[in-house]
DNA sequence: CAATTTTTTCGACTGTTAGTCGATTTTTTA
DNA sequence: TAAAAAATCGACTAACAGTCGAAAAAATTG
């Protein structure tokens, strides 16, 4: 119970680099159990599938990534603050940055669409609940708000995946955040101090 | 000269229906062949690889597109009817419905997102110039106009992927593509009747 | 027309892959 | 200590994309 918990957490760590680094197509299982120094056998024990890894690989990742989420929602930010530090947060750190080039090499569509499909059903929710403390506070106006959010993470999930986004692309969309929320022009100004490192240089 | 042109097509033409029902990835060399009747050689001396023959099918679907939203910017239309024109033609019409389903499986993900992108490569240049125009008529005020329409794309294709778009979808994006090319509340409006067929119902 | 060159077609073959399965070992439980 | 359960093994299968040299068909040339 204990010992198979551990293994199959490995061979989702092992699993989880070679994806990332090798693509999810380019790896095949053969690499991964010999990696792990297992066999055929004990790796579709613990997996039924090379694509059910896939989806336990992207649940590890996307589940500390709400975690932090998370714990923005719960600090004592400002309402625009924690917005855009769920966005950001939404972008691998600067450690991780290998994490971001793989994920837009063309060998990983795959990853790519079932990881931002999955966000995105998992950030919605949490971020709705910040612009309603923002409606509720008075930075922010209007409706329709899980529909507006989805749309504020598409838009920021366009401009992550551009490996090279431009000046006019933030002020793009700071300006559009500011109006599908209904706030006042400058609220989310502050943003493009934040966000800028990582792009055009 | 001419006969191998043929081959060619029509070989693409097997692929894009087979590639549309069963999926790109659960569709192999074989099964195409055997369609066509043609050796395995045969379809080797036409495509380099699979993957080189689903770029060309994806190109084969995405230069009617185009031609289509062309045809529009070259019409009478008004400025706010052809930029809804050329949004809701790149949405494949009734009779295309099947390929639509297929795009949205699971197995579909990778032709999904190739073509995407290159929709997106493709329109964004034919759309700006529509907003272009529309500046100069007063109807629209902004700058940064490619990055604004790759915007609108990206909404329009997150609102056109999701099965059961809601009326306050359509809502949202009426009131943000407005917001975002600088016009008039009002000004996009009547696009809803449009749209909302196919929708919830 | 006949010779030769180019284009097109063929299908057996290779190497790699994901996944299966029954046997075997290790660990837990009673 | 014996039986049951959990974990491991690796040889095997079936499906797959892609290769290759040879042969047929078509086009070119003298």
């Amino acid at each position: 119970m204990k010992k198979g918990e551990k293994r199959k957490q490995d061979l989702l760590k092992i699993a989880y680099n070679m994806f990332l680094t090798r693509g999810y197509e380019n790896t095949s299982v053969d690499e991964i159990i010999a990696e792990a120094g297992i066999a055929k056998g004990t790796y579709y024990y613990y997996f039924k599938s090379k694509e059910e890894m896939l989806e336990e690989v992207i649940g590890m990742m996307l589940e500390s990534e709400a975690e932090v989420a998370r714990q923005i929602v719960g600090s004592d930010m400002s309402i625009p603050q924690k917005i855009v530090g769920i966005i950001t947060s939404l972008r691998p750190a600067e450690e991780e940055r290998p994490i971001e080039n793989a994920l837009m090499q063309p060998e990983n569509v795959i990853m790519h669409a079932k990881i931002k499909q999955k966000l995105v059903k998992i950030v919605v929710p949490i971020l709705s609940e910040v612009v309603e403390e923002g409606i509720k506070e008075g930075i922010f106006q209007c409706e329709d708000i899980p529909e507006r959010v989805r749309m504020l993470l598409m838009m920021s999930n366009e401009l992550f995946d551009e490996a090279d986004f431009s000046e006019s692309d933030i002020r793009v969309f700071i300006d559009m955040t500011e109006k599908l929320l209904g706030a006042k022009p400058g609220t989310m100004g502050f943003i493009s101090a934040l966000i800028s490192r990582g792009g055009t240089e």
